[in-house]
DNA sequence: AGTTAATCGGAGCGGTCACTCCGGATTGAA
DNA sequence: TTCAATCCGGAGTGACCGCTCCGATTAACT
């Protein structure tokens, strides 16, 4: 394995400079900030500023704006699921499960277009977003099958309707946003929709 | 009652002319038309065309694309309401809340924006869409009334949660869009929340 | 038919945005 | 230090979009 001296060099050219290194790191930081600011409709020269760079540079980086939101998008739903991997060693397999869901409904709330990330990620759109889009769902469908074997997760459910259910409620605290109040509650509604009673008997 | 001798003369000067009247319902069909097929970002020139009339002729009759899209809004809320409103009299009242329910988010699956349009009637942005949001609101809440005291869905349920969770299922609809069948489980589950098993007895 | 006032059509204006291009600054190796 | 490869900056380009303006057209009334 020949070793690179500094950062990955790209295969026989030299080293990636480390001022190029800076600032893409830069613009994804500022192109997060200024995304979750300001929706998606943001300009690149928005980012660019926020990053203290030209507009060039953002676009050497990330040739496209898509791109750019691609990349935002990825960073975000590699940490969550990272997120959902750390907590496959919790206690409580039904606390873990809701727990992430809530989490990532409150984090939704803020961060402006998150949802647009899960639904897009969900559905395999783009062919970036493929690859950590599956490993999000990977690290939901585990921990929603200790959940499910914990007994605390109706096990007629699948991955599928948990990520629909996921998105929408996503979709919905960013755009009723204000109000932390109902919006728990409207979670709780689909919580106890998740939890026991299957099909079964119909109560009447 | 000086009754105008055709349209509804606005207050004194002459009736309104039978061209104007034509071409501002065939604007607002085309309209609905082209958002609901490529969204909201779509040009005004593509109404226009889809109209066959001049761009003049939109801004005349809906000063601005905002104006255009309320307008577009406004009137499917209100269709919804009458639907709603029509339902009060069905049988049976949780059959009646769980189908209208069922029939937006359906509706939203396939008409862009719809979802764009409850969140905005939901949080009651804009001054004009706020009364027929009230009234969309209103006529939802009769009909959960009468689902609750039927027993169907349980009492601890407010107006807000329902709208929020009205608002989540129809953008989820809208953005993982395809599968029936996924949409149709992950309703289901949101329903068996709705239904029975207050906080009561939280099985252990 | 003739008159009047409202309506129509669509070229054009101002502005924004994604993206390009290249002279000059930086970096890393010799 | 020297030098070549690489990167940066930001004015500029082309395309699009919301909106306006005004001559031509048309409906309503006499």
């Amino acid at each position: 394995m020949t070793a690179p001296r500094r950062a990955s060099a790209p295969d026989g050219g030299r080293p990636v400079r480390a001022d190029a290194l800076r600032n893409r790191a830069r613009v994804l930081e500022a192109a997060e900030a200024v995304f979750a600011e300001h929706g998606t409709t943001a300009s690149t020269e928005q980012v660019a500023r926020r990053a203290g760079l030209g507009v060039g540079t953002v676009f050497r980086h990330f040739p496209t704006k898509e791109a750019l939101l691609e990349a935002v998008f990825v960073a975000r739903l590699g940490r969550l699921a990272a997120e959902a991997d750390a907590l496959m060693s919790a206690e409580d397999p039904g606390a873990a499960f809701f727990g992430f869901f809530t989490r990532v409904v409150d984090h939704a709330a803020t961060k402006n277009a998150l949802s647009a990330a899960l639904a897009e990620a969900g559905v395999d759109v783009r062919e970036t977003t493929a690859g950590t889009g599956r490993e999000l769902r990977r690290a939901l469908g585990a921990l929603l099958g200790r959940a499910q074997e914990a007994g605390t997760v109706r096990a007629d459910v699948g991955l599928p309707e948990i990520l629909t259910l996921l998105v929408g409620a996503s979709q919905a605290a960013e755009h009723v946003g204000g109000d932390a109040e109902v919006r728990a509650r409207a979670l709780a509604v689909v919580f106890d929709g998740l939890r026991a009673t299957p099909p079964a008997a119909g109560g009447h």
